[in-house]
DNA sequence: TCCTTGACGGAGA
DNA sequence: ATCTCCGCCAAGG
């Protein structure tokens, strides 16, 4: 066989995206949450990297994912973070002030 | 090989 | 509750 050689970070990534594919219509999880059910805590950034790489037209639920303040990792002002609260909307999840009470929306499973 | 960047998180003022 | 600073790790220049 070619050597394998990047296969750790690779792995990962692959457990990220299962994991990511796993949230739920009108829930939602941070990275620092997906990163540690990935079984690497700590690398909450890493996760983020992941997201940022997918392609446009991915069928992932790539907008269910937010920061542990329960808000949008994009400025108010772009097009991703209009994109995403839009589909957030659209899954009955509410933003007060732009903030979500992961209290309630967070995934617990 | 070193330095900078980034869809983060948490503590401190 | 808002803002700033520091620590975290991998990828890219």
């Amino acid at each position: 066989m070619t050597t394998p050689a990047n296969t750790q970070t690779t792995h990962q990534q692959d457990a990220i995206l299962v994991l990511l594919a796993q949230i739920p219509a009108g829930q939602v999880s941070t990275y620092g949450a997906i990163a540690g059910a990935a079984g690497l805590p700590g690398y909450a950034r890493f996760v983020g990297q992941v997201l940022r790489r997918l392609p446009k037209d991915t069928k992932l639920p790539w907008h269910r994912v937010i920061n542990a303040q329960g808000k949008l990792s994009f400025p108010e002002h772009s097009a991703p973070f209009i994109e995403q609260k839009k589909r957030l909307l659209k899954e009955g999840i509410e933003l007060i002030n732009n903030k979500i009470s992961l209290k309630k929306y967070q995934q617990k499973c």
